[in-house]
DNA sequence: CATGAATGAGAATTCATTCAT
DNA sequence: CATGAATGAATTCTCATTCAT
């Protein structure tokens, strides 16, 4: 069972019940930990976690953070929730009725900056996937795909009408999902080749500009 | 200490002293190890593997295991040091002499053929990237570095001389890695919205068109 | 490594930072478990000894030990740390301006005494020694020696003074060392043959008679 | 249980027989471990020690080894079994027709020597007795004390002949034991206090001449 | 006579979690 | 709201010993 939800915990007093009212330190230290959580999760894994290094870097005890959370597991869950929908905000922003170029620029842009941003985010998301995403498959399954095809329809309308080459829209996706989160995931080895990231605003434009450059015009030279 | 040596282990007869030569028993109890490991390596990271499970995928007990390998990340360098060459070979056939497109091709194409035959292998290195490469630093910084540069240098003439547009050569490999792993690091994800995955040959076939058409020819229509 | 230091384990809240204020229920433990490290290391040495047994004796479970401690060699170096000053404080009472005989019998007696109510300790003290002195080499150079030849100088005054007879006042203090530790050390052997022990008061009477008899007297008959 | 006896090892052609005959390859096979586990137990003790090591030291195989002995608990009864016959042995000389002071001196010096040539039986030794002497109880209440015995007579009747003044036998014995074997159990107190130690001739001379002078005159200054 | 292969019982830690205060 | 104390189930690794060759 990895990741897998651990028994509600007992108690009476958590403060974690659905709509709850928090108190504001409540809201501080629950935020405290979940950024902690996303430093470590993103790095080890939901295995290789520690909960106690998720306290330290919260700067709280290991009891004190359970009170919070109840389980590592319930963290976990939590961590999650928190990063879908940040995750998917670029995509749905693409409109149907901009310029092709221009709306697909932006969102590479918005992607670019969230691998900047949220480097951890992205790290922990891939990580999720690389275990067989067990937390997340509904939300893949469900509303992930439902957007990815909606906005499929959007870049095969731009087709149809012209606006762009006819490609196949998934694995164009797959393509800018994938340039762009790789900044952020595989952060170690574009240091090593290029001695800067993402985190660079000057390296974050080159990179933009290579992307949008060859994803419009493509390598072959103009007749 | 994650992922960090160990000491070799001081008890018993292990067989595995530097370049000891192998018996036939050996070298197909390690075999089953390394796969076993790289199995559970790239699903759970260093820290989130456990060395029983990966015993009992290799079929065989834990402290046979431990004869052959003697600690957790022994095992771990081990299958890294196997993998590393088999992910950097495509790239070292990119032939200056030949025609652009057909190398670049090529290249796709093997590499979506590695992403197809050892999804686990992309995984792991993926793992080691989300963690922070501690232990291919060095071979990130190394081998890897001098090798982009001498393939960029290849793309760079390439331009120069007309036949392919100029685009930095980095991020363009970036892309290619990027897209092609993918396939392999977020399978779910690609499973989950195509319902296909890498393995099928005919997904592959397609996503091979899609990624070379859009490197080639890009979005924007041919005026 | 063997009494090497291990690191300071890293999980949890232990309660044995630097000078860390103690509460009563810690010092209570704390004290439990040297006490029951004492008699273990004192039989099997550093590596002969078991955690499970140490945690045994001190009447708790081996996990709530480790929370005190960490580690088998922390808690060894805290039983070491316990008992140096305590071995060493008989040889510092030693007075230069006090009566030769008066001196060294009292001193003698302070060591059967210490023989007597802590052979744990004295045999601890041996088994370091046997074992090379891994952890106490330091102090052996250090304060040891520097207090050895302070009190071989008030023997040597005493000698130049003719209070006593000129003897090698190291070699002596090794004699007086050796011959009331032994009670403790060797106590299987004495007591096989005499039947008795040091722990018998009338026992350690007739030890401290024949030794200070012969230290001060001599074998051979006067003139 | 410690240091006890294991079950007899089963097989047919072990050459550990009685009084079986061994080939000289064995004999120095033999010969070899047992200097090798003299050297480790003498450290560790039983508890501590490594059949590992014992058989890297021995420079062989630990299957090997174990062809000979079978198991760790009888490696320990050889070493044991070669060991207290040659700690006995100076005991024996001392000859109640010879000169008391000669005879002691003699004596003295055979310890010395013993601590000087065989430092670790020496600290094996020390080592049982730490340990509560499990496997050596029966020597000790046995051999052991007929022979303290017989020697106490001889002392006793020195001292009635007015050869040497009455001191009690078993505590005189012990006091020579104990200040000739500290020199070897204790070593690293003795070198890091004096800078030298029992195994060179000129340390050894002063410390017997140290021994005898203190022994045969004590401290008092003569009248 | 000797070694390599294999194992199971331990032994030291680690770690999430519970409990009391 | 927060912490210290305690625990038991893992988890890694050790070690004496057995088995086959």
């Amino acid at each position: 069972m990895e990741a897998g939800p651990t028994r509600a915990h007992a108690g009476g007093s958590e403060p974690d019940g659905e709509g709850a009212p928090r108190t504001r330190i409540q809201e501080k230290n629950r935020a405290r930990i979940l950024e902690a959580a996303l430093g470590t999760f993103s790095r080890f894994g939901y295995r290789g976690a520690r909960v106690d290094q998720i306290a330290e870097d919260a700067g709280m005890s290991k009891s004190n953070l359970l009170y919070y959370f109840g389980s590592k597991s319930e963290i976990y869950k939590a961590v999650l929730a928190d990063l879908l929908d940040r995750w998917l905000a670029p995509l749905r922003t693409l409109d149907p009725e901009g310029d092709p170029r221009a709306e697909l620029t932006a969102y590479i842009e918005q992607k670019l900056r969230f691998s900047a941003d949220y480097p951890e985010a992205s790290r922990l998301f891939a990580n999720e996937m690389l275990q067989g995403a067990p937390m997340m498959l509904d939300v893949l399954e469900g509303p992930l795909k439902a957007l990815v095809e909606e906005k499929s329809q959007v870049l095969r309308h731009w087709a149809e009408s012209g606006r762009i080459r006819p490609v196949d829209p998934t694995h164009l996706i797959f393509l800018i999902w994938a340039t762009t989160q790789t900044y952020a995931d595989f952060a170690p080895q574009i240091e090593a080749i290029t001695g800067s990231g993402i985190h660079d605003e000057a390296f974050r434009r080159q990179a933009l500009q290579s992307l949008s450059d060859l994803i419009f015009s493509g390598l072959l030279p103009r007749a």
